[in-house]
Formats: C-alpha cells, structure tokens, sequence
DNA sequence: GCCGTTTTCGGCCCGACTGTTTTCAGTCG
C-alpha cells in the first residue's frame, strides 16, 4: 500500500470525524498526520515492516501510528469501520463541494438523510433543504451551482493550463484603478502540479473597491461569486476560480507569505511565532505587549516589526526566506531557522536536454530543427531519443532504422556547431522486462534511455520485476517517466518505487523527472527520495517539437519542489562531466 | 490526537466573508 492510499483512507477517517462533530483539534491532528505520510518519501508500508517506530515521525504518535500498522496488516482500520456504521461513508463527498462543511453535512443527513450528492440535488429540487435553519435561497443557489462545477471539474487544473488560463487576466488586473504591483500567490506561486484555484494580491493603498470592481469586471469571468473592499472572487469560463485581494504596500511582504501558503507552512511559522510573543497575520508580524490580550489590540495591534516584504517578515521569525517552492511544512522551517535551507537548482543550471523525438517516429521536427532549437536556449548537449520499434503506430526505430538516423545525426553534427548531439533511443520495456533493441546497437548507442510504454496494468509484483530486469541491462542510463503517470487522466502504474530507487542507486542508473507538464514524472517527493538515496536525476522535455523545449522550467520546478540541488542532477553537468558519467561504468 | 526552551496536562493560527442572523455560525484559505 503506498503512502498516498494510507493519507486517503485516514483523510476520509478526519473527514467523517469532523462532520460527527469530534474535537477540532483531534481532526487537526488528524490532518497533520496526512500531511507528514503525503510528503514523506520513503514507503510507511516499508518503514512498518522494518519495524521502525512510526512514532518518530512528526505528528504521528501512538494513536495513528496503530491505524497505519492496522491499516497494512488487515487492510482496514476497525476506528473507521465503527464510524461508518454511525454515518454513511459518501458524506464526505458532501464536505467537497463548494459551501458545504461538515456541519452542514451532518445537518443535511440528520433532517433530510441526504447521503450522496444525488440525494442531495433530490432534496434541492424539492424545496425543503431551503426550509432548514441555516440554510437559505442564496445557499440552495450556491449549493446547486457547486454540484454542477462538481460534475464539470472535478480534478484540479495542470499548472500550464492555469498559467494559460490567467494570462489574459493579468494583463486586465494590472491596468485596475489604484494597483502598484500584481502578484501571483498560492499553489501556482508554490509551482505545485496541479492548482485548484489562482490568488492574486494587489498592492494598492487606500479604498480597494475600485480595484476589486475593475476585476470583476473581466470579460472572461463567468461567474462573481463575491467583491468586496478587499477581495474579489470570479470564475473563468474553464470553471478555473480566480481571488483578488487588495493589500496595502506595509502589509504587502505578510500578505504574501499568508496567501502563498501552503496551510501547513503557515500555521508552523505562527505556533513558532506565537511561543516568541508574536502574532503574524496577513497584516503584519507584532509584537504583543506582555499581559496584552491580542484580540482587543485588534488585527494591526501591538508593535509592528514587519510586514512590506516577505524577507523582513521571515526575519522577524528569526528564520532566512523561504522559496515558495520549498513552503510545504516538509522541515522546511527548521531549515530555514538553522540557515540550512538547499540551494536549489535553476533553469540556467540545465546544460543539456536527454529526451526529444524528431520526425524518425513521432517529432514534429527533424533532428536539425530541435539541434539548432537547443542551441539557442544555449545548451551544450542533447540527446534524440526517438521511440523504439515497438512502439509501431509511432514508425519507432528498427536497428536499420537507428543506423540510418545515425547517418544523418552525423550530418546534422556537421551542419550544426556548438553542441553535441547524443545517439540515443527511447527504448520500451518489453513485457518480460528485455529491452527492444539488440545489445550490438545497445552498444553503439551514446546515451540508453528506457521506459515502459505497454502492459500498463500488470500487477506491482510483475511490473517491478520487468522494470528492475530492464535496469540491470549493462548499457542502460537513464529510466523515463518511471511511474507512467498522466496527470488528471492517468494513474500511475503500480511500481514499487522505493526498490526501483535502491536498485537505481546499486546500478549507477539514473531516473528522470520528465519536465512535461501533463507527467512531471518523477513527482516532487519521488526526486527527494532519489536524492537521499545517491540517484541522480535528469529532468528532460520529451519534447515532440522546438516549442515542447520550453517545457524544461516545469520540470526545474518540480525538482526545486523536491529540493534539489544543481549537483544532484545530471545534466547541470558540462558535456566534458556528463561524458566522464556516460563512461562510469568503465571506470 | 499530538506535543514539550512554560508544560506528561493543557494547550493547540488567524482573519474575511457570507448568509441568515439580531449578535453569530459556518465556511474558506
């Protein structure tokens, strides 16, 4: 079982909990605890079976530790089996839409027995949610409009389309009465994979009402779910939910870090705060007077110490600035209080691409075309990985055929100067784990890419025997999108990521981050483990054309997210070091 | 339910907005 079915199976525990009303702070606990399994980058499964002490890690302790060592052994957790038994496990599909808490939920359970969104649209058409206390015309409205964003959205939107999606936008935000400077917070800001809705922060003084209705305003917004003095609130066409607020330049720096977040990140920096007498909010960090109660001072009360930029405000907290990216509550935060935080890699580090495919199977572009689209984003290598012959629909490379593109590889070489071109060829996994090219091409290639493109659903025993076989081949250095994950539209494959990752390390092999947006695959947590272990990791476009080049800066992102460094990828190598790597195994 | 530079018990982040309210509960981020 991996890490993240544990966090969905205690997640719907904290969810039902909550709606049953329990202690906040028990659910909180809850929550924290997913948190720490979701970012974790070893296998709990694993962990557990070593027999190491759940305990240790932060917010688990004894309580939920047994509901994880319950949960591998039995496949079941009795505590949610008991809970279940009171209240039906679909409310909590209730709590998801928009407007709909755990109390609501419960409420709409005990007087109309609502359980599923279904039954809940029954009750809508039917006139008596309207009639329950708490609710009202404007929440049936509400409510109604969240089940039909539910069925229209229910995943998260990729982090180049909501980049697509806002560009219009900004450009409209920034000509708002009154704005100084437009900032991107939240996840898109934190370069997370998938974002569920976009925050921008304005910096303007004074009334922000002009500004908060000139957004609003936007011919692109569907929808206005709110607009205030401070806040804004609309819906784009796509279904994609875009806030504006409006901060003034003294609180700017506060705002920022409030509203990038993630939750988690922010609730570690004010319980660290609170202990140090202060009190951070969007508004600023204060100092609160001793025997002062924070309440009445009232939200800008107290001292203030900082608030215009986001640096003054980390070092109020005695800490050095954290990069959005890193704002996870993964430790973080004692990094940065000890000033030990990873220098992290960067688009300029990236000296070379080791995935693309030209016009020889199914590029866009000929091999000239992608050399010279390299060398001008000032690359020193790059490596043609066209599909191997299994992959038919695609025309993918006999070994006739890889000899022939060889031919005009070196043409090419000869035409275009200042990089190096590598022969390469993405080669599948064939079912059994054997390679689909001969070891006399093999041989001849510079760089082996492989990658499982086939038998998708073969069990986790049977997958990662095949994957770990192809890895042990002598010639092989790179494994491609390991886990074959489409995001929003495909599962990763079962694959024990954790042995693949040992054995990577034990064969000198490297695994890639691919920069695409729709895999980024290896995911953040996947590339930190790979970093402990030794493994280095190269983040490639798989570009299918010059423009797909450009893909490179979600993949750095991604890497960033998992907090490596130039060093721990392979290709920040010079071609001169990333040669001398080619040839590690012959000493 | 978790945790400890004040604590093994008693705390646990903070504010805005909305809608249904007549002083506030619920939801959200």
């Amino acid at each position: 079982m991996e890490n993240l079915d544990i966090a969905r199976v205690l997640e719907t525990l904290a969810d039902l909990l909550e709606i049953q009303g329990a202690n906040p702070f028990r659910i909180r606990a809850y929550r924290n605890a997913i948190n720490t399994i979701e970012s974790l980058s070893r296998p709990i499964a694993a962990m557990a079976e070593a027999g190491e002490d759940l305990t240790e890690l932060p917010a688990i302790g004894d309580n939920v530790a047994a509901h994880i060592v319950e949960l591998l052994e039995t496949g079941h957790i009795n505590r949610l089996d008991e809970v279940t038994a009171e209240i039906p496990i679909t409310l909590v599909e209730l709590v998801r839409l928009d407007g709909v808490g755990p109390k609501k939920a419960k409420k709409l359970f005990d007087e109309l027995d609502v359980k599923t969104v279904e039954e809940l649209e029954v009750q809508l058409d039917a006139g008596t949610v309207e009639e329950l206390a708490g609710f009202g015309k404007k929440s049936v409205e509400k409510i109604r409009r969240s089940i039909e964003d539910y069925r229209k959205h229910t995943g998260r939107f990729q982090i180049h389309e909501a980049e697509q999606l806002i560009e219009g936008l900004l450009r409209w935000v920034e000509k708002a009465p009154g704005v100084e400077e437009i900032e991107i917070a939240g996840s898109l800001r934190r370069r997370k994979e998938t974002i569920g809705d976009v925050d921008l922060l304005a910096r303007c003084e004074g009334d922000g009402t002009p500004a908060v209705d000139h957004f609003v305003a936007f011919e692109g917004a569907a929808r206005v779910l709110g607009a205030g003095p401070t806040k804004g609130s609309i819906v784009l066409h796509s279904g994609l939910q875009v806030d504006l607020r409006v901060i003034p330049t003294r609180s700017f720096g506060s705002a920022l870090v409030y509203f990038t977040g993630s939750k988690e990140h922010n609730v570690v920096l004010r319980t660290g705060a609170v202990r140090q007498g202060l009190r951070v909010n969007e508004w600023g960090v204060f100092r609160i007077p001793e025997g002062e109660d924070p309440e009445a001072l009232g939200k800008e009360g107290g001292e203030r110490l900082a608030g215009a930029t986001e640096q003054e405000v980390y070092s109020a907290l005695g800490m050095a600035w954290v990069p959005p990216v890193l704002r996870e509550n993964r430790g973080e935060v004692e990094a940065a209080r000890e000033d030990r935080l990873p220098t992290l890699v960067e688009l300029d580090d990236i000296r070379g691409d080791l995935q693309m495919h030209s016009t020889w199977s199914d590029g866009k572009a000929s091999i000239e075309e992608m050399a010279r689209a390299c060398t001008k984003l000032g690359y020193e290598y790059l490596a043609l990985t066209d599909h191997s012959q299994a992959m038919a629909m695609v025309q993918g490379l006999t070994p006739e055929r890889a000899r022939k593109q060889w031919e005009e590889i070196a043409e090419v070489r000869e035409r275009v100067k200042g990089i190096e071109i590598f022969r390469s060829v993405e080669i599948d996994i064939l079912k059994d784990g054997s390679l689909d090219m001969p070891d006399e091409i093999l041989e001849e290639l510079d760089v082996v890419v492989i990658s499982v493109h086939s038998f998708m659903d073969q069990d986790r025993g049977t997958m990662t025997e095949r994957v770990l076989r192809a890895m042990a081949h002598p010639s092989v250095d790179i494994l491609a999108h390991p886990t074959g994950r489409l995001i929003n539209r495909r599962e990763s494959f079962e694959l024990d990521v954790e042995a693949v990752l040992v054995a990577a390390a034990e064969l000198k092999v490297a695994v890639e981050l691919n920069a695409n947006p729709n895999r980024l695959d290896f995911s953040d947590v996947h590339v930190h483990r790979a970093k402990e272990l030794g493994v280095p990791v190269v983040i490639s476009t798989d570009a299918h054309s010059p423009a797909g080049l450009e893909n490179m800066r979600f993949g750095v992102d991604q890497a960033r997210r998992g907090w490596l460094e130039a060093p721990d990828v392979l290709n920040t190598k010079s071609l001169k070091d990333f040669r001398a790597w080619l040839g590690r195994r012959r000493g």
